[in-house]
RNA sequence: GGCCUGUUCGUCUAGUGGACUAGGACGCCGCCCUCUCAAGGCAGAAACAGGGAUUCGAAUUCCCUACGGGCCA
């Protein structure tokens, strides 16, 4: 069995979205499972889309997902250059290799001449394609062309009649007539090549032995088929992965919010998560497994469970597997994966603090950006609760009442030993019952005292980790707006 | 528009002619737990796109239609 070589072939035009590397995951899983390599190589033929740091955005969703490659930018190897822009020579050796071999010809097709044949095709609503005209011409004609100065394309002579079928690891066969196959421009006028080109001389040169890309290049594929052939070349097999789709069923795009990879790092969700449930678009073990290690994966990893058709990218499943990785996270790990988010919301977290908070948080966030706004009133000198906010529902019309029911809490817990959050549940229920409060109305009223929030951690860890002192001066702050709000008492 | 491709609960999927009263997961609904919110436990609703054909028997094979998607402009 020959070693397994795949490649991952991005363009730089800027971060990777997710159904694009989940193509990389499956390349990647595909090659780990096989023992094989896995190779990045830039596509970086189209000068005019490309985006700055775009090589840079690429490597960096590959690391933090931790797809590693075996050769590529940043570690070379023995088929180098990995970068298309640096091999062009080698496009074009081979572009007039076919010339000459008479699978492909020069073409001195002006662009307004090729706009005008599109749109007269349009307007006899024939399907659109070029016309052949420069395939068939005299020596004469083309030595005429050629002293005319105008630098020629290069295009594929397809065959004129009869089809071509390739076989496809997710879809089968595949067969097109000939006759709807373009003569597909190889290389462009100004020495660079398509696409078509620059994929076959590519992978056979770098010896992939699997071609894996998304299938929206299904019909491209007949094109590489009569490639490899003109070339005499073996095709590398192929599987063509299903594509990803946004909720409203059309191709992922930036139109759907949030879709690259490094977006929802900086959304808090998980590397080992987002491999998860990446992994399972399109791909399953069997009828009841969902969690799968990155180790799993590699190991039960394989094509021939991937399924033909496309996948709609799932939000609420995505928070469900976050939240599933956060709870197996011990909290020292979750503490310092949540330290980047609190420093990012300019809360300077105490270490000691955070470490206590950590376990509270745990089971309650979906993101690790959800810790800032569920713990920031641990981190800030004081939290400003409206009166509206203090009164809520239990104790709506008065606030009078509201703020000696503080009084009490405050008197409760300056006498209170020790102060830890058994002995604070124990202190303020039996407060609660001996004052004919509810304790649902006197647990809000004190949660939103002390941290100006409705939704909190559990309340008596929360006062235990704020300590004595925070926590009453946070209650005696709450007192007196309550008393401002309060009606003017009768003399 | 042409070509290609796909179609099992809302979503991700299991299913390769009889074990399917179609299984699991997310989500949703209800109950339990409960200081809020989660987590957790229990229970529930929810799908084979439609029509033909093959077969003793079809989610599973074939054909047609419909719909979705992609590519070419």
């Amino acid at each position: 069995m020959t070693l397994v070589r795949v490649r991952y072939a991005p363009s730089p035009t800027g971060a990777p979205h997710i159904g694009n590397i989940r193509t990389a995951l499956f390349t990647w899983l595909f090659a780990r499972h096989h023992g094989g390599k896995f190779i990045v190589r830039i596509e970086d033929t189209d000068q005019a889309r490309e985006v700055d740091n775009g090589l840079e955005l690429i490597l960096e969703s590959l690391r933090w997902l931790g797809l590693d490659w075996d050769e590529g930018p940043g570690v070379g190897g023995p088929f180098g250059p990995y970068s298309q822009s640096e091999r062009l020579p080698l496009y074009q050796k081979w572009a007039h290799w076919l010339v000459e071999h008479s699978h492909a010809y020069r073409c001195y097709c002006t662009t307004e001449r090729l706009e005008q044949m599109r749109k007269d095709q349009e307007a006899r609503k024939q399907s659109p394609g070029y016309d052949r005209r420069c395939r068939f011409m005299s020596d004469a004609e083309r030595r005429a062309k050629e002293q005319s100065g105008i630098v020629p394309v290069i295009r594929l002579a397809v065959p004129l009649s009869g089809a071509t079928t390739y076989h496809d690891l997710i879809h089968g066969d595949v067969t097109f007539d000939n006759k709807n196959i373009d003569d597909q421009v190889l290389l462009k006028s100004d020495g660079f090549p398509t696409y078509h080109l620059a994929v076959v001389v590519d992978d056979h040169e770098m010896q992939i032995t699997h071609i894996t890309r998304g299938d929206d290049w299904i019909s491209s594929g007949p094109k590489h088929a009569l490639l490899y052939r003109a070339f005499g070349w073996e095709m590398p097999a192929l599987a063509q992965l299903p594509m990803t789709l946004g909720p409203d069923r059309k191709k992922l795009s930036k139109r759907h919010g949030s879709t690259s990879v490094i977006d929802f790092r900086e959304q808090g969700y998980l590397p080992e998560a987002m491999i998860n449930f990446l992994a399972r678009l399109g791909w399953s073990y069997d009828d009841h497994t969902e969690i799968f290690s990155r180790d799993e994966l590699i190991r039960l990893f394989d094509l021939d469970r991937v399924h033909p058709s496309a996948a709609i990218f799932d939000m609420e499943k995505l928070n469900w597997l976050n939240g599933h990785y956060i709870r197996a996270l011990s909290t020292l790990e979750l503490a310092q994966r949540v330290r980047p988010f609190l420093d990012a919301a300019g809360l300077e977290g105490d270490n000691d603090v955070l470490l206590a908070v950590t376990p509270l948080i745990q089971t309650r966030i979906k993101t690790l950006k959800e810790a800032v706004s569920l713990t920031d009133f641990f981190f800030v000198e004081r939290v400003e609760p409206s009166a509206a906010q203090l009164l809520g529902k239990g104790f709506g019309g008065r606030p009078d009442q509201a703020a000696d029911a503080i009084g009490a809490v405050i008197d409760t817990l300056r006498a209170l030993s020790p102060f830890d959050a058994p002995a604070l549940e124990q202190a303020l229920r039996a407060l609660a019952e001996r004052s004919n409060f509810k304790t649902g109305a006197l647990f809000t009223l004190v949660r939103e005292a002390i941290t100006a929030r409705s939704v909190t951690p559990p309340l008596f860890d929360t006062i235990a980790i704020l300590g004595r002192e925070r926590t009453c001066a946070r209650l005696e702050h709450a007192r007196r707006v309550l008393q401002a709000a309060a009606p003017i008492q009768a003399p």
